[in-house]
DNA sequence: TCCTATTCTTGAATT
DNA sequence: AAGAATAGGA
């Protein structure tokens, strides 16, 4: 708990006595040598820790350093007296990656970094500049910010009152355009016309007007609230602006090439300057107010220059040049710009020059991380983009072992092969936890999971849903809605029948007529309702229990600690109860989670502070305690790396995703293969690529084309290989003359107006081929290959085949050779339970491996060290 | 109010 | 093919 009040506190080895007029002198002097904290960088990355005035743009490779460089920097800063560490704003995306900073930063200044209140993400620290003038966006300081949830909920309110049928028009992608048009800066007026009238028509723009204006009735931000509110405001109330402009003296932002236009225009009024503001005035600024304490009132002078005139938003193509920025070092890489789908524009980064004028432009290519072999392949297949600023990364490193590309029959093999590589690697001693592997689109994990149980191999999964959009959890977090805010209709209406009460939609819809007309909230007008006759007794009884209930807790709050309150209530509730009853595979899951959120609780003062940071922060940090095989998606690898990376599916229409590309046509492929660059540099050592030939799209099989990023790989870091699962091609590797075959038409045509065309074509016929009887094989490869599954006899068609995919996933042979020949301590016909399938019985037992017909997952075989007595 | 039948949808997933 | 989400009926 140690602010970091007094520069000369930071640590004693890197900071010189802090004498500000002479601290230039001391670092010049120093400059040779340096502190040590700079001993470690290399020269551009010291450039781009000292370069402290002006704009910077750091263009950080994959593995080149960019966390290091964020936080020396601030390191640096700080050592120089140039700031103090409330005078930072260093915002990131994720709170995992602002954790990770606020650590390193507590490592290399040697104690924890509670004094540096303006490191977070964009939403923690727009929602706290909101919350301090939230009556300036209509709202009381304690709002609430809405999660998904609750957002589509009010949303189809709002469509039910304006009449607007919500099958045509669903409340959720009303939800997605509010979204949008949030993420690019647009208030309900400055949506153009055109955009507005696409939903409900012609009404989506008075829907978003009218959401607005609930949102306010509701107290409640969603999140995109947190920073356009903050933009109106600093738009509107220079003054307040002017505030901020001065106490950030220095700005920091990571991952910047996944920003979108209102954190651009956010970051862009936090960094314009008053024009006097120069850096040994700031210098200066600190020495004086070292001795006033924290205070942080601006001088009088600053205060006499003229703030700057707002930028307008972007028009199209257009940007405003703003003539004064101050100290903003944006770290980013364009070819790790994967989240244009949700916002990001990828422009940002590209035009950051012509934003902030006078930019110096830092490349970081110097990487750590991989090998050459891996980094020439990844570095071949990203120079196929156009829209790029253009980096080489290269490395020190051996070349080390060549990117292998293996081809597979169908989407099983791959996960066979992939599987007994991985033991392999495992016996040659490598640790599980430095393997990953890395897939397109989630639903590729699955037959991954389905092996890796059946070859009893520990692995994690890391991403899927967030902890804290779980049912149980919102679900809990409502419940303390309630209790906290009673006007909170949302959190109420969420609960009134949860767990069921006999509170159904007529009785709801009682009480929404009767809030509505006498204009109160959702719980006071069931408290009013109890006292009439209008609802049924039984409905009247189980209603008036419930705001018993809750005058009861509301009561408790006063004298009973946060975290037993949330036990109290969960249980009275009756809330735990229900899922102790529900027999279904995830409510031992459930339970589990409910305890970590109460344990969560604990972090948090009291339950208001817990409830203002929730929706922000929570997210679950998965155990990696364990050694543990990582299975991920592309997405969300960005950022980690592996020794050993697995990459299966490149395939055409899998990977290039088909939808991507009809939807952002070149854009989008340019953004799919950065993730295919992602991928690679996710490696240090061995990159593996498969792709199979076959694989269930959407339930049917289809015959799939190797992607062309295949194509795009330079030969000469390549090694073909044959698959480890079972030779699929008749053992002659088939791929015939060009590398992947297929390919060749492929390359040459798909920059062609017409290939998008031909590519829908093309996997139109690949599907009717694929359900076709017997048409989607060549020749006699598939006999052979099929007699070595020993799940699937030599089926003749595609009909049967998908059909023998199903029941137990499991080769015998493979099963027998991995028993241990120990006897299972289960018995025939025991009732077990499995962390993944849930609860099921045992129908057969052979040493350590069963077979357990689970009531939910149906017929699979696992080790016994997966499954616990019931 | 609850249960069943039908329809829809199936890319990534922060805050 | 399968799961979720809805609508409609008992």
């Amino acid at each position: 708990m140690i602010r970091m009040t007094e520069p000369s506190k930071i640590t004693a080895q890197s900071i010189p006595d802090h004498q500000p007029a002479a601290g230039g002198i001391a670092a010049r002097a120093r400059a040779s040598v340096g502190p040590k904290y700079l001993s470690g960088l290399n020269p551009e990355q010291r450039e781009a820790v000292e370069t402290l005035d002006g704009p910077v743009l750091v263009l950080a490779g994959a593995g080149t350093g960019k966390t290091r460089v964020l936080t020396t920097r601030i390191a640096h800063i700080l050592s120089q007296g140039r700031a103090r560490p409330s005078e930072i704003l260093s915002v990131t995306f994720t709170n995992k990656a602002a954790r990770e900073m606020k650590h390193r930063l507590g490592l290399m200044l040697g104690h924890a970094v509670e004094g540096m209140p303006w490191l977070g993400t964009f939403h923690s620290i727009g929602g706290r500049i909101l919350r301090t003038h939230a009556e300036l966006a209509q709202l009381k300081s304690n709002f609430t910010v809405l999660d998904v949830d609750d957002q589509v909920r009010l949303l189809k309110q709002l469509l039910q009152a304006e009449n607007i049928d919500d099958k045509r028009w669903p409340a959720r992608m009303l939800a997605g355009l509010i979204d949008g048009w949030k993420n690019r800066g647009l208030m309900p007026s400055q949506v153009p016309p055109g955009e507005a009238a696409v939903f409900g028509n012609g009404k989506g723009g008075k829907l978003y007007a009218s959401y607005q204006e609930r949102l306010k009735i509701l107290n409640a931000a969603d999140f995109g609230d947190l920073l356009l509110e903050d933009i109106r405001i600093f738009r509107e109330h220079p003054d307040i602006l002017r505030q901020y402009q001065q106490r950030f003296k220095y700005i920091l932002v990571d991952e910047y090439q996944d920003t979108n236009v209102a954190q651009y225009l956010w970051l862009r009024l936090l960094s314009q300057a008053p024009s006097s503001f120069t850096s040994p005035r700031v210098r200066g600024e600190v020495a004086s107010r070292r001795d006033a304490g924290e205070g942080d009132s601006p001088s009088t002078e600053l205060l006499e220059t003229a703030p700057h005139p707002d930028p307008l938003p972007v028009k199209d193509g257009e940007r405003e040049k703003s003539p004064h920025t101050k100290n903003i070092c944006c770290v980013g890489d364009d070819d790790q710009s994967i989240y244009g789908w949700r916002g990001a524009e990828v422009d940002n980064i590209l035009r950051f020059d012509h934003d902030f004028p006078g930019a110096k432009v830092i490349r970081l290519e110097r990487n750590y991380r991989s090998t050459g072999h891996i980094l020439a392949a990844a570095s071949h297949l990203i120079a196929h983009n156009e829209g790029r600023l253009g980096k080489t990364l290269r490395t020190e490193d051996q070349d080390g072992e060549k990117v292998t590309v293996t081809g597979s029959w169908d989407s099983e093999e791959e996960a066979r092969g992939i599987g007994e590589e991985i033991e392999q690697l495992q016996r040659q001693g490598e640790k599980l936890n430095e393997i990953a592997i890395l897939v397109r689109a989630s639903y590729q994990m699955r037959e991954f999971e389905d092996r890796f149980v059946t070859l009893g191999l520990p692995y994690r999964v890391i991403g899927g849903p967030r902890f804290y959009e779980r049912a149980e959890i919102r679900d809990a977090l409502a419940y303390l809605r309630v209790i906290n805010s009673p006007a909170d209709d949302l959190a109420f209406e969420r609960i009134v029948n949860v767990p069921k009460r006999g509170l159904g939609d007529a009785t709801v819809q009682m009480l929404h007529d009767h809030a509505r007309k006498r204009r109160i909230p959702l719980f006071e007008a069931a408290r009013a309702v109890v006292e009439t006759d209008e609802l049924k007794p039984k409905a009247r009884g189980s209603l008036r229990d419930v705001v018993a209930q809750f005058d009861r807790w509301r009561a408790q709050r006063e004298i009973t600690a946060h975290t037993d309150l949330a036990q109290i209530v969960l249980d009275e509730s009756g809330y735990t109860e229900m899922w102790q009853k529900d027999r279904s595979a995830d409510a031992a899951g459930r339970l589990e989670n409910l305890k970590e959120l109460v344990r969560s609780m604990e972090e948090f003062e009291n339950l208001q502070g817990f409830l203002e940071h929730i929706s922000l922060v929570m997210d679950r940090d998965g155990g990696a305690e364990d050694d543990a095989v990582s299975l991920m998606t592309l997405h969300s690898a960005k950022g980690l790396e592996f020794d050993n990376v697995f990459l299966p599916g490149w395939e055409e229409g899998l990977f290039p995703s088909q939808r991507t590309l009809d939807e952002q046509g070149r854009a989008g492929l340019e953004e799919e293969r950065r993730l295919g660059h992602v991928g690679l540099t996710r490696a240090r050592r061995r990159a593996k690529i498969y792709f199979a030939t076959n694989r269930r799209i959407h339930g049917t099989w289809s015959t799939t084309i190797p992607s062309r990023f295949l194509d795009e790989l330079p030969a000469a870091n390549v090694e073909i290989t044959e698959s480890k699962g079972g030779s699929a091609w008749g053992g002659t590797g088939g791929y015939g003359a060009s590398r992947f075959d297929d390919m060749e038409a492929f390359g040459s045509s798909y920059t062609t107006p017409g290939w998008q065309r031909a590519q829908a074509n093309r996997s139109q016929a690949n599907r009717n081929r694929g359900q076709a009887t017997g048409q989607g094989r060549d020749g006699g490869g598939f006999e052979e290959a099929a007699s070595s599954f020993s799940s699937s006899s030599s089926s003749p068609d595609f009909g049967s085949f998908s059909s023998r995919r199903r029941g137990p996933l499991t080769i015998e042979g493979e099963l027998v050779a991995k028993s241990t020949g120990t006897t299972s301590e289960f018995s025939l016909s025991d009732r077990v339970f499995h962390q993944k399938f849930g609860y099921g019985r045992v129908t057969k037992v052979d040493g350590n491996k069963l077979t357990i017909a689970f009531d939910k997952a149906g017929e699979k075989k696992v080790v016994d060290s997966f499954v616990q007595r019931a």
